[in-house]
Parts: structure tokens; sequence; C-alpha cells
RNA sequence: GGAGGGGUACUCAAGCGGUCAACGAGGGCAGACUGUAAAUCUGCUGGCUAUGCCUACGUAGGUUCGAGUCCUACCCCCUCCA
């Protein structure tokens, strides 16, 4: 085991909170793998990089010799974490929920050590339990209690409804802590509470509270809300090497040393040592390469990171027009296509009054050359690449 | 059940019958500058078979040469009283 004051320090970091104070330092000191665990809805297995702070707490732990355990709440998702939508939802089948599991793991194990980490479900013991378990269950815990949980708390005083499931949420969550053990609970600042009803249950049970682990919701590429597929300010983990590459190098410097701190395995001695070189004068874009490198590595390899980089200097330090790009062919009856219409086909701009209007503003080219006139048209049999803006590039053959 | 206030484009928000595709702000996009950073400046920000036409201001009607603006009904939201 590495060293205890080590270890707290790596995986304090990012952390919004450790509850108790002091106690992770406490199981540490008991000097052997604890049993740390992240649960996760089934439902949504499309993850981007705000999901992977947690993940990346994960594989620290796993790094250090704990036991990783990645839990599908496939029986909880039946509840859904109470949001004020009083519905409950429709059960996935067994299918649907495996083919969840697997790209879930698929995506997971770009972080986690696929041979170290135990994936486990939670329906295993929340179906064994019976209506007379969930009774039992439920008389651990009081409604006054239940009530402190904020949009609990919000909508009882503003008589909201609260539906009866609703509390067996971070009840049956507290459940799965009781069977597996679990020494270490995370989760985002909003699971906060339910990993708190988790010690509380764990203790009427005889068990030893488990330590409550949250991380902060990452912001997404704007710097300022959350990162969410909603917003469109994310960074998916499938997504292609470019792609990765070119919105990383997009962000903020200030967002950079967020980044850092949260998706980068750099040491906290390195990421200080950046800093100062900045301070020093060195330009924080190749600190920046630095990071974009890191995590186009992470879920592509170190080669495609390489090539993303030298496309990216190409491109935007020498102004190169990408090696790759969607190609199009598109068809022409009188012989010739309005380049208006040519880019709406192409999907490069939404509709005919867009093109014109980029037209005008000078942000289409034309292997390169700018047009300027609207009524410019192309003759079949022609394949160019269009150019709309910095970033949207076609290349198109007309037939 | 009663009294009052409000529903306008992605969001907030202005709009005294014509000049309103709708002020202004935010956001977004584009151009300049740059490090695809920040800051700043400029322009754009409904659609189309495009100097014109069509669709839009909660919904449906009506008055008018002409309505986001007036009238009627309906729907929804907020505040106060019971």
């Amino acid at each position: 085991m590495t060293d205890i004051k080590l270890q707290l320090a790596e995986l304090s970091r990012g952390t919004e909170e450790i509850l108790p104070e002091g106690g992770l330092k406490a199981k540490l000191k008991l000097d052997r793998p604890l049993n740390v665990y992240v649960g996760f809805d089934p439902t949504a297995p499309d993850l981007h990089l705000g999901h992977t702070v947690v993940i990346n707490k994960m594989k620290q732990f796993q790094d250090f010799g704990h036991n990783v355990i990645f839990l599908i709440g496939d029986f909880t998702a039946l509840i859904g974490d109470p949001s004020g939508r009083n519905v409950t939802r429709p059960p996935l089948t067994r299918e649907e929920i495996n083919e969840n599991a697997n790209t879930y793991k698929e995506q997971v194990f770009k972080i986690l050590d696929s041979e170290k980490t135990i994936v486990d479900f939670n329906s295993r013991w929340l179906m064994e339990l019976g209506s007379p378990g969930l009774i039992k269950l439920a008389s651990r815990y009081t409604v006054a209690r239940m009530l402190e949980r904020d949009d609990f708390a919000k909508r009882f005083k503003e008589h909201q409804p609260i539906a009866i499931h609703e509390l067996l949420y971070p009840l049956a969550q507290a459940y799965d802590a009781v069977n597996l053990n679990t020494d270490v609970q995370m989760g985002g600042t909003d699971q906060k509470f339910n990993l708190l009803v988790g010690r509380h249950i764990q203790q009427s049970f005889g068990q030893e509270p488990q330590i409550a682990l949250t991380v902060p919701l990452l912001e997404g590429l704007d710097g300022v809300q959350k990162m969410s597929k909603s917003y469109g300010n994310y960074i998916g983990i499938t997504e292609p090497p470019n792609e990765m590459f070119g919105k990383l190098m997009s962000i903020s410097d200030k967002l950079m040393w967020r980044y850092f701190e949260l998706l980068s395995f750099r040491t906290l001695t390195e990421i200080e040592s950046f800093k100062i070189a900045v301070k020093e004068g060195k330009n924080p874009r190749d600190i920046k390469f630095e990071l974009a490198l890191e995590i186009v590595t992470r879920f592509h390899n170190k080669d495609l990171a390489g090539k993303a980089k030298s496309e990216f200097v190409a491109r935007f330090q020498k102004g190169a027009i990408p090696s790759e790009m969607p190609e199009h062919s598109l068809n022409s009856s009188e012989g010739l296509m309005g380049i208006a219409h040519l880019l709406k086909n192409a999907g490069l701009v939404t509709s005919t009054s867009e093109a014109f209007r980029m037209i005008k503003q000078g942000a289409v080219k034309i292997d390169g050359q700018r047009v300027s006139d609207r009524s410019h048209n192309i003759k079949s049999g022609s394949t160019n690449i269009y150019q709309v803006g910095k970033r949207r590039f076609a290349k198109v053959s007309l037939k």
C-alpha cells in the first residue's frame, strides 16, 4: 500500500466534500483494500468527460490497491433519482440492460482496469428483497429525516407532490452500500444526501458507515454551465481524436486548470510546475497541448493523439485544409447548382438564408478562395472543398 | 368562488393601429486581432424557387384599407382574498 499521506492528498484532489471530515484518513489507516462503490444509471450509457471525473477518482483508488465496484443501478433505475417528475420509469428489459452495461464497460475500461474492476447489478439484491424486506428496510429511516433532502424539502414547503416511491430511492441506494459492505461511496454533489442515508442504514445493519465522497460537476466547454449533452458543451469520450483535440484546445486558460485538476492523471506537483512555467512567460497554449494530448491518448492512443496535434497545428497555425472531412456527392438536374443550395445540401448550413448570410460575411470559401457572389453557380462534374467559417468543411462532388 | 397582473423570436425583455421579421440585453454564428485562450472592435441572428414572396407576437374568431397593438371567447401562468 502506498503511503497514506500521499494517498490522502491525491484522493482528496478535486473533491467537493469528504464526509465525515477525517473519515477517509481513518479508513486508509486500516491498511487493507477498501471497498469503493459508485453507482451508474443504466439508462444513459453515453459518457462524456463530465462523467469521467468520478471514474478517474475510481481509477485512483484502484491504483492504490483498493477494490473498485462499478455498480449498475438496474433496479434503482425503475424508480429514477427523484427530480420532481412524478413517474416511475418503464422497466428496461434484461437485454437492454445488458446492452447498456456492455456499452458502459467498453467506455469505462478505457480508464479503469477491467481485470481489477468488479461489475455488479443492484437488482441482484433489491429484487430479492420483496415487499416484507422493503417494509423492513423502510422502517430504518424516518420521514422527517428524508425530508431533509433539498428537493424534498423544497417541494414539501411549496406543496408540490412527492410520490411515496421517490422516498424509496435513497433507501434502495443505501441498501446497496449494505450489500457491498462499502467503505467509500462516491458520486456527484447531487448525490450527497443519498450517500449520507447509506451511512445511516449501514449503521442500523451493524456495519461501519461508509465515507461519502462527492466530486464536483465538471464545467462544460463554455466554462459556465455543467457539461451536458443538452447544453452542447460536452466532449464525448467516443469522439474522434481531431474533434476531441480541437475542443480541448478551445477551452479558456482558466478552465484548462480546472480540467487539469479533474481530468488529468498528472501529479499535483507536475501541475504546479506548469503553473509556474506560465507565470514565467510560457505560452499557456503549449500547456494546453499537454492536456489535450493526455486526454486524447487516454481514449484513443498516443499515435492518434500525436497526429491530432500535428493536424491541429497545420490547420490553425498554418491555415491548412484538414486531411479528413465529410464527403458528399450531389446531383444536379440542370447541370449546375447555386452555391447556397450546395452548402445547404452538403449540411454546411441549415438553410439557404443562412448560406447567403455567410457569403455576405465572407465566411464561405471554395478550395480556399473566398466567395463573394451569392448567386455563384457550380458546374456539374466538379469536385471541390467547401468551407464555412473556420471549422466547417466538406468535400462535394457535383454530378 | 372573487379581485388583479401576465403570456412576444434560443433566453430575458420593449412594443402609445400603419414606417414591425418586431427596440434593447444576453447567448449563438461570422469577420478583424490572436494562442481555435481572454479582452476588444464590426456584422449577422424566421424561411423560400430571393431586390419579391411566405410564415411568425398563447389559441380561435371579429373590427379595420391596415392589428403584436382594439373587441369577443377560450387555454395557460403568477399574485392577493375566500
